[in-house]
RNA sequence: GGGCGAUUAGCUCAGGGGGAGAGCGCUUCCUUGACGCGGAAGAGGUCAGUGGUUCGAAUCCACUAUCGCCCACCA
């Protein structure tokens, strides 16, 4: 293709969907098991069914995408697989509310079966969008192996899963507190709820003697408790005193009243309770808080439970059965006052947990559920991890992961939902009970709960390679080589896959983690759908095309969370404008023949190359990302364009075409990873026998690393930039003649300074520039001459304080004894190219005054 | 209450024991045949504060302040 008859700027519109489908087309990125190649494979985090993928999502895709294509590149068999993941709660809930909106109708108006059939074509609908927007990201994914945790073999993994687990005794069922959601009416875990600071109200609550003996020493009729939540008291079993708070010794035993229920309970000791706490005397509530849960178990009392699921008061709320519980509370409140036996309500600031989900406030309540006992799962985790068996970048989250793991609970993996993998526990009428997949025969009653979403997603690294089944892919590909996450599912997720690869397989999940950054709005809040701060990813790809947003989103990614901003994704469309432009630039060159006579800025650009090359890489395996842009960003354009493309055209050699493009198609090579679009398009128009996609990553070459080439290239770049400079600010236009003292690359000098080397400028007026060590100068017009002492003393000034400063370090004793010797020898260095400066500036303004 | 992290140019952010970096923005100049989504040259920062370690601290340590995030059963 002619070069003239390219447009200026790359067109993203016109080329990503034809490439994408060329790659597809190709099986590009197709990957099975083979004895040739060595094995990387990434699991794609599985996107909700919810919904459309976000900005995070394209972040991390972007990230596995770069890590998944060099891999390609580099000649690994690269497997990147990926899939949807079910959302049980996530789903239902958005299912549900679209059925209160449209129809006006509950999950029970439709019943269970009917329900689930509209989850089920509910997130077949939104699966299509998520899988659309990995296209249009340029995710190299490995179609073939879409997997979904509703997959009839993948739920066959989750059952095995479980009934393994539950024959090995780490699942068992039991009575509890759990986290109820009154809106959900399903238990959920500790990691599902979220707490928020709230100002309540904390009540004082008091309690009749009802033993006859009288009155308290302080004279009351009755026990007061600090409650924040008044209508539990309906609930109560027991009061408490902590046994060495002596105010309260001849409490202890008596007997009180629960107002409106008419109990009788008695005055208890129990090492819980915090004297400093309110009154120092605490209500027991076992079936509504974790902690009267236990000291009830440990006082051997029966709970009484208060509540019906949807969190209204049940028959043991006497007379405020059928309240919901806010009007429960206020109405206990109320009658309380009437009664005389409310005591002080302060203001009072406590956390109230609320559904991650829904946001309903949470209720502790005790139900019977499936729980799994993570100790013994935890504990080869743990191990795995501070044997850094798997790299986590950074290495903080895998000493943070360690803690959680240390400190874990019991997990609760019973929901009372619907859309789910139903819990593979059957009940005979005798009370029999099994686990399997299958029912065990007439007469059972399968348990009606789903399972925790997590708890399928935990074996995702497996079950999609095909576990339980010992498939060529899961003993190919499995463990994993690197697993993209952002930190909020950390425990939630992560932690959970490598308790469960351990468990199942024997080995971790994945090699390496990498935890990157959240991606904030502008403001650097949370992007939130509530807030309408969130941004599309998908407008950005139609306003800027994928690879500069991809760019962008790589260029800013870190440890540190981030605010986004448009600048990257213009920062990435500025330079794949560049690049293009390059390349329109490399095309004139139509003879491109392999010559060995290369020139010192030849070599210059390879040697940078192949410095680039190595750093870039590193950075991309350790996932710095952000460096590694930088590296790649300042090569192509500041190295490349700026410098080596104008010696192309000011001073070539008859090596420069073929240099030319071949550090361009490395370029292109380095790039495709993360702008694989654009590149590849270029790589086309160049005329490439092969698709980008297929080529080699660019490997260093220590025969391309001249220090000496770089050595002289520097300083002739230096040089022409004091003259650049020197033009700028003297206004000064046309050629000039000058020499420069230092070996420079003249050739180069000269043409990109526009100054004409002469031998000697004895006698006739001159600026001197500096250069680093070398000196340039410049021969002057008379007007120009008087300036010329105002810049010689002002540089002046400046050298001489530079020489001040080594001097006065040399001087220090101590510096020279201690610090490394080559600090000091390169202090001693620039101290005596500093005077030799001086001494020149000082001699040119002697000829001047 | 514990833990982690941040505080660097007007803005968004890198960096990290041996004379402060990028992009954007700003100033001046340039319709040079790769590119005005461009080129050249500039201005702009006691790297939050205080103390310490060190020959040397923006960088390491401690404390303080401000802002985030995570974890935790004080009713």
């Amino acid at each position: 293709m002619n070069a003239a008859e390219l447009p200026k700027t790359y067109d993203h519109r016109a080329v990503e969907g034809r490439i994408y489908a060329e790659w597809e087309r190709l099986g590009a990125f197709e990957a099975d098991p083979s004895h040739d190649e060595d094995p990387y494979c990434i699991v794609l985090p599985p996107p909700n069914v919810t919904g459309a993928l976000h900005m995070g999502h394209a972040l991390n895709g972007a990230i596995q995408d770069t890590l998944t294509r060099r891999a390609r590149m580099k000649g690994y068999e690269a497997l990147w697989l990926p899939g949807v993941d079910h959302a049980s709660i996530a789903l239902q809930n958005v299912v549900e509310r679209k059925l209160v909106r449209e129809e006006g109708k509950t999950r029970w108006d439709l019943g269970r079966e009917e329900f689930v059939e509209r989850c089920r074509v509910f997130a077949e609908e939104a699966r299509s969008q998520i899988l659309g927007q990995l296209k249009r990201l340029g995710a190299s994914v490995d179609w073939r192996r879409l997997r979904y945790t509703m997959d009839d073999h993948y739920i066959d993994s989750v059952l095995m899963a479980f009934v393994k687990l539950y024959e090995q005794g780490l699942i068992y069922r039991g009575r509890r507190i759990t986290n109820w959601c009154p809106r959900d009416r399903s238990a959920i875990s500790d990691l599902e709820v979220n707490y928020e600071e709230t100002n309540g109200k904390l009540y004082g609550l008091r309690y009749p003697f009802v033993d006859g003996k009288g009155p308290a020493p302080d004279g009351n009729e009755y026990a007061q408790v600090f409650s924040t939540r008044p209508e539990t008291m309906l609930g109560d079993v027991a009061l408490v005193v902590n046994p060495d708070d002596e105010r309260y010794t001849d409490l202890v035993g008596r007997k009180v009243m629960v107002p409106f229920v008419e109990r009788e309970i008695e005055v208890f000791v129990d090492e819980y309770v915090d004297p400093q706490f309110g009154t120092g005397v605490l209500k027991v509530t076992p079936a509504h808080d974790p902690n009267d849960f236990e000291i009830a178990n440990r006082l051997r009392l029966e709970p009484v439970n208060v509540l019906n699921p949807d969190g209204s008061i049940n028959a043991n709320g006497g007379p405020f059965e059928g309240m919901k519980r806010e009007e429960a509370r206020a109405a206990v409140v109320e009658r309380l006052g009437e009664m005389g036996m409310l005591g002080p309500v302060r203001d009072y600031r406590f956390r109230v947990g609320h559904c991650d989900r829904c946001g309903t406030v949470i209720e502790p309540w005790l139900t019977e559920q499936w729980w799994v006992s993570m100790r013994e799962l935890a504990e080869p985790a743990i191990k795995a991890l501070e044997r850094k068996e798997i790299t986590v970048y950074p290495d903080s989250w895998r000493r943070e992961t360690i803690r959680w793991l240390e400190n874990l609970h019991d997990w609760n993996v019973s929901r009372q939902l619907w859309w789910g993998h139903r819990i593979p526990v059957w009940y005979s009428p005798e009370g029999e009970v099994v686990a399997s997949k299958e029912s065990p025969g007439e007469g059972y009653e399968q348990d009606p709960d789903v399972l925790d979403t997590w708890f399928s997603s935990a074996l995702w690294p497996f079950a999609t390679l095909g576990w339980p089944v010992e498939t060529e892919d899961l003993a190919y590909f499995y463990p994993t080589s690197l697993l993209s996450t952002a930190r909020e599912i950390m425990y939630l997720w992560v932690a959970r896959m490598i308790m469960m690869g351990l468990r199942f397989r024997g080995d971790v999940p994945f090699e390496k983690v990498n935890v990157h950054s959240i991606v904030l709005a502008e403001d650097g809040t949370k992007m939130s759908k509530s807030k309408g701060n969130t941004i599309d990813p998908l407008d950005l790809f139609d306003e800027y095309g994928a690879d500069a947003v991809r760019f962008g989103l790589l260029y800013q990614s870190s440890t540190q969370d981030f605010a986004y901003s448009y600048e990257r994704a213009d920062l990435g469309r500025s330079f794949v404008t560049k690049l293009w432009n390059a390349m329109r630039f490399v095309l004139a060159y139509t003879h491109v023949e392999e010559v060995r006579e290369a020139s010192t800025s030849d070599r210059w650009i390879l040697s940078e190359l192949n410095r680039t090359v190595r750093e870039y890489d590193r950075l991309l395996e350790e996932c710095e990302f952000s460096e590694a842009m930088r590296v790649i960003y300042s090569f192509a354009w500041n190295q490349f364009a700026d410098w080596y493309i104008e010696i192309a055209k000011a001073a070539p050699s008859p090596a420069t075409p073929h240099v030319l493009r071949e550090v361009f198609s490395s370029i292109l090579k380095l790039l495709h990873p993360v702008m694989p679009f654009a590149t590849e398009e270029m790589a086309r128009v160049l005329g490439a026998d092969e698709l980008l996609v297929r080529q080699g990553f660019p490997e260093p070459d220590t025969s391309l690393h001249d220090e000496e080439a770089e050595e002289l290239l520097e300083r002739t770049k230096r040089a022409v930039s004091a003259v650049r400079s020197f033009r700028a600010e003297s206004r000064v236009e046309g050629r000039l003649e000058g020499r420069v003292s230092g070996e420079v690359d003249l050739e180069v000098f000269s043409a990109l300074a526009g100054v004409r080397p002469v031998g000697s400028m004895d006698g006739s007026a001159k600026a001197t520039l500096l250069a680093g060590d070398a000196v340039v100068e410049i021969s002057l017009t008379e007007e120009l001459r008087r300036g010329e002492i105002k810049r010689l003393q002002k540089e002046i000034s400046r050298v001489e304080g530079e020489v001040a400063r080594s001097r006065g370090k040399l001087s220090n004793e101590k510096f020279v004894e201690r610090a490394p010797a080559e600090v000091v020898s390169g202090e001693r260095e620039k101290l005596s190219a500093n005077t030799r400066v001086l001494e020149t500036l000082n001699r040119r303004l002697d000829e001047y005054l």
